[in-house]
DNA sequence: TTGTCGGCCGATCGCCGACAA
DNA sequence: TTGTCGGCGATCGGCCGACAA
């Protein structure tokens, strides 16, 4: 994935060390973060291990979309920890130089943008700072967008800029993209404009309060709660 | 799952060892069906090695409803294999007594079979041998039909008997059944009836020429052949 | 007997402006 | 500016008998 869509995605509060820089790893948060459910750690491994950050990989769930960073930590002597690795991590990894910006703008589903069947309210900054602009002379203004997601795959929207008081929509295109997405209400989608015609799609799932996974049984293809 | 239910969805021509049987294990075979790719293999387990079969579990894909069963196998030495498990193989597992007989009737999928928006063709074998029996005193003869697949989940069809010819057919309640287990042209569909008012429904995967994961392209929700 | 087709009816999808927050 | 709603037109699913293999 290209690094400045990876980091578009992931959102500004998303940090990840610089290669080759110094950090300590934590068995014990490591094991009760794969398994939160066994608490019972051996206190020989339970200090904290220094390593070095040895590769990054930035990758994308390919059911979910979501954005993950594989770090690959090589462990170091004490003594050698502060002296061999003197590399300043300046330039944080997917920081590069900003050439060429990433216009982005992420917005939050409504329950109306979810819904099956509607379309999405664009919000008037992204219409006007990440999409193209659209030729007002025609009446209702109306473009095809051509939208790439973390996979490469290509996604075309309907965007107009209809209906009374005028407002930027997206319909033709929009639900079939959720429901491939699974988005719900709360989920987040991430419209990111690289060059001028490059236009790319995120997308950040809602904080799972309780997601699914809980009793209940299937009869058929219909899902009763138990 | 039941052993009749599982040894009618199988089909007649699958035979499986006895509990306790001695059969060989080959390697190379086995290494082959897993990875048909690498034909390296170490000549130093390439024969077969006399096993017992120590258990046998009968199971079915819970994602596609194929059957299949699986073996353990325990190796024994070579001398003592001809007469250390003398059990007569004369009952094959799933092979019970008849004393509750399996009604079964398997149709390979027509094109209209398996035509979304289509329904279901029943030949008159099945839907006299197989389901229940039609109430013709009323115009015309339906019944709602309550069929449990391999993982216990219920399906309800519309059973109809109607159309110049008469013919019986399964409407309400079939593309949904279809779309659910993905069935095609050539897959096969089993009904069973074990008693009076328990139907089973299994499910034959055509053989597959050549499924998917070809070269191709997707674009947005679209595959495009390459 | 049963596979395929066109007709047709109803349900759903999804685009729309009207409001109001 | 934008979230939600009811209306409604187009599309599609799916039930039907007609016919022929």
């Amino acid at each position: 994935i290209d690094p400045k869509i990876w980091r578009a995605c992931a959102g500004a509060s998303v940090q990840i060390p610089a290669l080759f820089s110094r950090v300590y790893y934590f068995p014990q948060g490591h094991a009760e973060h794969c398994c939160p459910s066994s608490s019972v750690i051996s206190s020989a491994v339970a200090s904290p291990i220094p390593c070095v950050v040895s590769s990054i990989s930035l990758l994308a769930d390919p059911i979910t979309d979501e954005v993950f960073a594989h770090l690959s930590l090589h462990p170091v002597a004490q003594d050698q920890f502060q002296f061999q690795f003197p590399f300043p991590p300046s330039s944080r990894f997917g920081e590069e130089r900003d050439d060429e910006k990433v216009v982005t703008f992420a917005k939050v589903l409504t329950a109306s943008d979810a819904n099956n069947g509607g379309g999405f309210s664009v919000p008037r900054y992204c219409a006007d700072s990440v999409f193209p602009p659209l030729d007002f002379q025609v009446d209702p203004p109306v473009q095809k967008l051509f939208i790439t997601d973390v996979h490469g795959v290509v996604w075309d929207f309907r965007h107009i800029y209809r209906g009374t008081p005028r407002r930027h929509l997206l319909t033709t295109g929009w639900s079939k993209f959720v429901n491939n997405k699974k988005l719900i209400c709360g989920d987040s989608v991430v419209f990111m404009r690289k060059s001028v015609h490059e236009m790319f799609i995120g997308v950040r799932r809602a904080p799972s309060s309780n997601k699914g996974g809980g009793g209940g049984s299937y009869y058929g293809d219909e899902y009763y709660a138990g």
